[in-house]
DNA sequence: CACAACTTTCAATTATTATTGAAAATATTG
DNA sequence: CAATATTTTCAATAATAATTGAAAGTTGTG
């Protein structure tokens, strides 16, 4: 396999995890590109190395940049605008988890307090009972997500494995 | 808000909260019925509550089944299947966590394992380099699940909290 | 084993989501 | 400030994914 056969692979393979896990299949083609490739690239590379449209590239790059997974660089005597991914794959955990949390977990945990307002019932008694455990799983699982985004990489998983002693 | 009513928004919020996930809205809807309603319920009951097709109900309680998220139950006299949700709902994490990782990481590591196969060669360094941290973190977060799958969700939750002190 | 009850399948359809591309907006240069 | 380069927007279109519903399959019953 040559490199970029490999790179190109790469690029399907994150391509379709990023679809299974709710995230546009192009945005995760455009973010996989810009981590495998050395040199910052400009919205015309992008179309042309993923054959898609510039309204895609544009798009999906400023989203790529709304969730602090690429960065822009200027090139001098360039107007155009490049782009280079964050390479540091635990930062670029933790600023997914960032913005999952912000975008859907925050909602979700509006949403859960709403509910628990419904009327008192004796039928109502199990359906809260529900929720809260709901409620109470998604705060630890966020609670957990906060640990990690605080935590560096060695010292948590250190220590996550310290647990299994 | 009545009951019915908070039932009904509960449904709606995790359904969408599925969408956002890579999980099908009806399944996601299914999946929130049976979490809310303290009796069993057969195919009917559900295509009439949810407003679905036959088809479609019988695909998602046979995929929620596959996940373990629900169990058939029998109803004597009654030749219908009833279905009935897992509430403990450190359960339903495990369990989601459980499959995502047979279905979707498991594969992702595979893939990643291949790809380190490139050709060598000078500028083959850097990309292998990158496949290696995008594998070092998924195989930790792997790792992190298995604890979290195996773990009591106390004791989980406790020791990692004292991890914060 | 014939009938009825129920479940599963899957080709056709519908709904949703992603993508295109050309026009408008914005920024840069001399 | 005109000319040009670049980016952004968004209505139209295409691609993908979900859903339907009727027919086929299966299971249980007298």
């Amino acid at each position: 396999m040559t490199l970029e056969q490999a790179k190109q692979q790469f690029i399907q393979t994150w391509g379709n995890f990023g679809t299974q896990w709710g995230i546009n299949r192009s945005m995760a083609q455009v973010h996989a590109l810009l981590l495998v490739s050395d040199q910052s690239k400009c919205t015309e590379d992008i179309m042309t190395e993923l054959s898609i449209s510039r309204g895609n590239a544009n798009m999906n790059l400023r989203e790529l940049m709304n969730w602090n997974l690429i960065y822009k660089e200027t090139v001098p005597g360039d107007r155009k605008e490049y782009f280079r991914a964050e390479k540091d794959m635990w930062e670029v955990a933790k600023r997914i988890m960032k913005e999952r949390k912000r975008r859907e977990i925050e909602p979700l945990q509006q949403h859960l307090t709403e509910l628990k307002k419904v009327e008192q019932s004796y039928d109502s008694i199990a359906f809260v009972a529900t929720i809260e455990n709901i409620e109470r799983l998604v705060n630890r699982l966020d609670g957990l997500s906060n640990t990690l985004m605080k935590a560096d990489e060695h010292i948590f998983f250190g220590k996550i494995l310290n647990l299994l002693k």
